[in-house]
DNA sequence: CGCGTCGTTGAAGCCGCTCAATAGATGTGG
DNA sequence: CCACATCTATTGAGCGGCTTCAACGACGCG
């Protein structure tokens, strides 16, 4: 390897959608090889966020979606009265700042809950390249289509269902999504905090403890922390409200 | 006027974006005249639906997306245990069916609450014609964009706010969008049930009846059973929780 | 070690739900 | 036209789930 330390750095952060285990969830996904690497051409990789760093904050200009591709993001809104709401949490593979799009500005903020490393991608450049590859122009909207889908499934979750449900159905989701990305579906670290669990469900922080605390005595779950293993999926299953539990926001 | 009863029937039905008054709050909203000619060419409208007719159904397969020239629809989810939750409420001017693109298959169920008029757009032609028209692209990006900004506002309604909150905040959504429609903000009649109004907002019928009563013991509005008039815009404004009721699903 | 943050657990209170009764609106058939 | 049934909406009484308030333990960091 002739690659001086420095240049190295520079390549490792140098994009590859072809290398990208994520490629199939992301926004290539059913691209060939050559307009692969059209896209490409557009998307920049940055520098990794720190926990508590932000991704884009509320009010910031518009100019470019975001891709996830390791660690865990929250987007979340700010009340006039200073406190917010979590809107989702957001896993590799997934896209972020597309409600931005209309008002060209963002309407949310999005944060990192651990080092999380991310890839750029210019919106105009990007609707330029759409107009080329029909192929990349229906990924869009089947990624946008989605996100609608999973927003209607968190309506739902908010609205219909008990603390218990909201809780259960919350671990299954996480669990779904995880094993989506080729980790263990029943044993993971939560990379939320309590406090932001019961924010984005709509309930306390004691609440979310007490029903923790009711699933580990009834064995469903173990808890350690923020390390969690599921012993008992189909119990968790049957506790969700009969459905549920695939939404992906 | 030569035409006769029968050519003017089929005349009603023929499409004309450049003469519909929704054009700016729609689709067309940006397009060039020759550009919303081409648009036109591939948009159907059809005969009203009825009050309780479907416009679509959870699991139908999908070929278009829809388009509300008047009247009001309801989209809802069914629960495995039969009961629905509403996940919003839809009046002209607004796109149905954004949702479906993913999956290729209704995932909610659409039915309208009064005589609806409406327009079909097939969405393989759309997505066509925005390889062609860079300024239909745009605005397809900023309306599916549009309803994940809702979609966010409505998570907010749900997890944050209390009954009274929420109600309030219900009324100005829907005093807002008619008034960008050109009707009263002040004096509209509901389209939709209390209990409809309850099943959206997370809350029962009871309580939505006892709400409606407070306010108007308080004098900020006045109901005659669907038929509303607010007399204190700003104190409910106050009520919302400091912000909001801009929303738009 | 001392301090602050996070999470757990208990006790009490309140908001919204459940149950129930009633009235008004709507529709139907005689 | 009225009698009757049905559906929607309103209002009251009581209950329960979740929140609020509070105390305490565990952990991390200076």
């Amino acid at each position: 390897m002739k690659l001086s330390h420095q240049t190295f750095n520079i390549e490792k952060f140098k994009v590859s959608c072809a290398n990208c285990n994520l490629a199939e969830l992301c926004l290539p996904r059913g691209l060939e090889k050559g307009d692969l690497e059209k896209l490409e051409s557009i998307i920049k990789r940055a520098k990794p966020l720190q926990r508590g760093d932000y991704l884009f904050r509320t009010g910031d200009h518009f100019h470019a979606i975001y891709a996830i591709r390791s660690g865990a993001v929250k987007v979340y809104k700010t009340t006039s009265d200073g406190d917010e709401q979590i809107l989702g949490f957001h896993l590799p593979g997934e896209l972020l700042g597309l409600d931005a799009i209309e008002k060209k500005k963002h309407v949310c903020t999005a944060l990192a809950l651990e080092t999380s490393s991310y890839c750029t991608i210019p919106f105009s450049r990007l609707e330029e390249m759409c107009n080329l590859l029909p192929g990349l122009q229906n990924q869009m909207y089947r990624l946008m289509s989605r996100e609608l889908s999973t927003d209607n499934e968190s309506l739902l979750l908010l609205g219909k269902k008990s603390a218990e449900e909201k809780v259960t159905t919350f671990l299954i989701n996480l669990s779904t999504r995880l094993h989506l990305l080729g980790y263990s579906a029943t044993e993971f670290r939560l990379p939320m905090s309590r406090q932001e669990i019961g924010n984005y469900l709509g309930l306390t922080i004691e609440t979310v403890s007490r029903i923790f605390s009711r699933l580990q005595n009834k064995k469903y779950i173990s808890i350690d922390h923020k390390q969690i293993q599921i012993t008992d999926l189909d119990a968790l299953h049957n506790l969700c409200g009969g459905r549920n539990g695939n939404q992906i926001t």
